[in-house]
DNA sequence: GAATCGTGGTT
DNA sequence: TAACCAAGATT
């Protein structure tokens, strides 16, 4: 570390005690450092997903099981339940194995390399735990970091090539001490100062030492363009009797694997539906929703029908005045919104 | 290494 | 408003 990269997490850290965010996860700087289930449930909710969106979240999931053990001992289908409406299913199913497994060895492990080990624990995650739960120097990169980064060190070397470098120059300005507080510093300052569009130079306390600052911050870092998003067509069906809808609950680890939802024509990421209904029947369009995922666009057309015999598909009949219950994933919420509507 | 995997807020 | 983006992991 230079005299330079000093400076740099020094007045960081010095920043970071008087702005610091206060987040239900988080212990205040210089604290002792919160329970590791807290500081895990959180990274996990966290990933891809804002700050606002996680809240709500993980004050649900904590109230409803205050610790790992009790998370461990939760059926599959409560857990996905509760995770319904946040996204990135596969974060839900990961979290229900890893509670599992720290519940089987007793306690989390306290190490960067063992907590990597854990269903749904990557590079990033380990290392922000290890940091903040367990005070390991390990160096934390997120989507903050290589912003802040970036710009500090004016790389112009386009994501995701410039991982490399990003981490070099991250390892070099993390401290031996408070290396928790220090990645949760860069990640307040990329959030409220460092921010991707119009970043706020003249409140950063690291203006002096970046590189880009007299350039165009905004600017970095550099990335590959995008490809385009495709826009699929898809059916899902409305199949009632009396009070209830049949729900199923969708195999698998792809789109929303684990999840209960309508049943549907097989649409995916890949090519539409075949718009054939899962048996005859008269069936009538209840209107269409359009849903944005990630890498595609999908207008989905809601087909309904009603019937008195049990269907052919697996799945059970729900109560209507219950199905804020059954953790219906955004898409198929929207889609029982629209038939609820009229 | 590139694709896959959600959602809601911001600009 | 369409595009971009967020405390990434997995295959």
């Amino acid at each position: 570390m230079t005299a330079s990269d000093n400076a740099i997490s020094t007045e960081l850290l010095d920043w970071y005690d008087r702005h610091a965010r206060d987040l239900p996860w988080r212990a205040a700087p210089g604290q002792p450092a919160p329970d590791p289930y807290r500081v895990w449930l959180s990274e996990i909710m966290l990933q891809q997903t804002t700050v606002a969106a996680v809240k709500p979240y993980f004050a649900k999931f904590l109230h409803i099981w205050p610790t790992v053990e009790a998370l461990a001992a939760a059926p599959d289908d409560q857990i996905m339940a509760a995770w319904a409406g946040l996204g990135y299913y596969s974060r839900a199913r990961n979290l229900a194995k890893a509670a599992r497994v720290v519940a089987e060895l007793g306690a989390f492990p306290e190490t960067e390399a063992e907590l990597r080990k854990l269903p749904g624990v990557g590079d990033y995650t380990a290392a922000a735990i290890a940091a903040i739960a367990f005070g390991e120097r390990a160096v934390v990169v997120d989507a903050n970091v290589e912003r802040v980064v970036s710009r500090l060190f004016a790389i112009e070397e386009p994501l995701p090539k410039s991982r490399k470098v990003i981490r070099t120059h991250t390892d070099a300005i993390t401290p031996e001490c408070r290396a928790g507080d220090f990645a949760q510093a860069m990640m307040d300052l990329g959030s409220s100062v460092c921010t991707s569009r119009s970043p706020q130079c003249l409140l950063c306390p690291l203006s002096r030492h970046c590189e880009a600052r007299m350039a165009e911050p905004e600017h970095f870092p550099f990335k590959a363009p995008k490809k385009e998003k495709p826009i699929r067509a898809g059916q899902a069906y409305w199949i009632e009797r009396e009070q209830s809808v049949w729900l199923v609950t969708r195999e698998g680890t792809g789109m929303l694997g684990g999840m209960r939802a309508l049943p549907d024509d097989g649409w995916s990421a890949k090519g539409d539906g075949s718009s054939i209904p899962p048996f005859d029947g008269e069936w009538a369009e209840a209107g269409s929703v359009s849903h944005s995922f990630t890498h595609f666009s999908l207008d989905l057309s809601v087909m309904v029908t009603r019937t008195e015999q049990e269907p052919a598909i697996k799945g059970e009949w729900w109560p209507l005045d219950r199905l804020e219950q059954a953790g219906l994933p955004t898409l198929f919420a929207k889609a029982a919104r629209r038939v609820l509507a009229g």
